[in-house]
DNA sequence: GGCCGATAGTTTCAATATAAACTGACTGCC
DNA sequence: GGCAGTCAGTTTATATTGAAACTATCGGCC
C-alpha cells in the first residue's frame, strides 16, 4: 500500500482530505474530459447534445420525446427544438404512432445510426486512454468510492427538493 | 482494511473496473450534484454561471473581463453579456481604470458580495453534507485517484488539441 | 509623429437550455 | 355522452454559450 496514513491526532487541519477541495477537482476534471471529447464529437459534425440523443436512441429506438428527454435530463421543450434541427439535419425521424396522436416515435436515420456509432466509439476510445489507463484496483476503488458518494447525493436531492418544492 | 480483494485469475470479463460505466456513474453523479446545487443557489436568486463569476470575483476583485474570462474557462464575449445583466442586477460594477481605457476593473457591489457569500456557504454545506461524510481514507483515495485521472486527461487534452489544431 | 500588431471589450449569429403558457389528444368517471 | 384532468408536444420569452467579426485602445518601432 503506498497510500500514506494521516496523522489520526492532527493539531492543524487535515490537509489530506477537504471535501471542498476534491469537489473543485471533481468539477475542473469533468470540464477537462468533456470539452475533450466535445471537440472528437465537433470533429465529426456533433454536438454534445446531439450525440447526447443519438447515443441514447442508439440503446431503444422508438421511445417517445417525453421519455428521452427524462433521460437526457433536460426539458420535453428543449428536445422539440434539438430533434426539428437533427430531423433537419436527417439523423433522426419522427414517426406517428397508430394508436396515439398525441405523442411521436423516434428513430434513427442511417445517416445518425453510422454518426451515433462513430462517435460512441470516440467516446470509448477516449475513456480507456485515460480513467482506462488505470491501475484495476484504483478503478475498483473509485467505483465503490463514486457508488457511495451517489448515496449521499441522492438523499441530499431528495432533501433538497423537498424544501424547495413542497 | 475493508477493501475486498478481487479475484487476480478471472475467467469472465472483469466485472469490477469497466472505464466507461465508471466514466457513465461520474457524469451522472455530477450532474446530479450540480443540478442539486443549482436549485439552492437558484433560491437566493444566483444561476450557476453568476455565481460562477461572483465567487471568482470573490476570491479577488478588480480583474479585468479578459482574465475573468480565462478563469471561467468561456469566451469573452460571454462575459461581456453576463456582466451586463448582472450590472443591470446590481451585482457587480464596471469601473474605468485610469492608465488603460480598453479594460474594466470588476468589482462586486455589496449586494453582490452578500448573495455571494451566501451561495458560497450553500455549495460548502452541500459539499460537506455529501462528499463530506465519507470516511476520510475514502476521501484521501478518491483524491489520489483524481490527480492520477486528471494526468492521463491532461495527456489526451494536448495530443488532441495538437490533432486538431496543428 | 505615425503605422502595425496586439489587446480588451462589444456585437452578432446560431445552438442549447429552462420555465411557463398553450394546443391537441387521450382517459376516467359520472 | 360529456366533462375534468392528464399527457405529449409546441411555442414563446429569456438566459447562457461559442465562434467570429468588429471597434477602440495601447504599445512598440521606424
Amino acid at each position: 500500500m503506498t497510500i500514506p496514513a494521516p496523522a489520526s491526532g492532527n493539531i492543524s487541519a487535515d490537509l489530506g482530505a477537504d471535501p471542498l477541495r476534491i469537489w473543485f477537482r471533481v468539477i475542473r476534471l469533468h470540464r477537462r474530459a468533456v470539452n475533450t471529447v466535445a471537440s472528437e464529437l465537433k470533429a465529426l459534425g456533433l454536438s454534445i447534445p446531439q450525440f447526447d440523443l443519438l447515443s441514447t436512441l442508439t440503446e431503444r429506438e422508438g421511445m417517445s420525446q417525453q421519455e428521452l428527454a427524462e433521460r437526457l435530463y433536460v426539458t420535453k421543450g428543449n428536445v422539440s427544438g434539438l430533434l426539428d434541427r437533427m430531423v433537419e439535419a436527417d439523423l433522426v425521424e419522427r414517426r406517428a404512432i397508430p394508436g396515439d396522436r398525441r405523442s411521436n416515435a423516434l428513430y434513427l436515420t442511417k445517416k445518425g445510426r453510422d454518426l451515433a456509432e462513430k462517435g460512441i466509439a470516440a467516446q470509448s476510445a477516449y475513456v480507456q486512454r485515460t480513467l482506462g489507463s488505470l491501475p484495476s484496483q484504483d478503478l475498483a476503488d473509485l467505483e465503490r468510492i463514486i457508488l457511495t458518494w451517489r448515496e449521499r447525493a441522492r438523499i441530499e436531492e431528495d432533501a433538497t427538493l423537498a424544501k424547495l418544492e413542497p
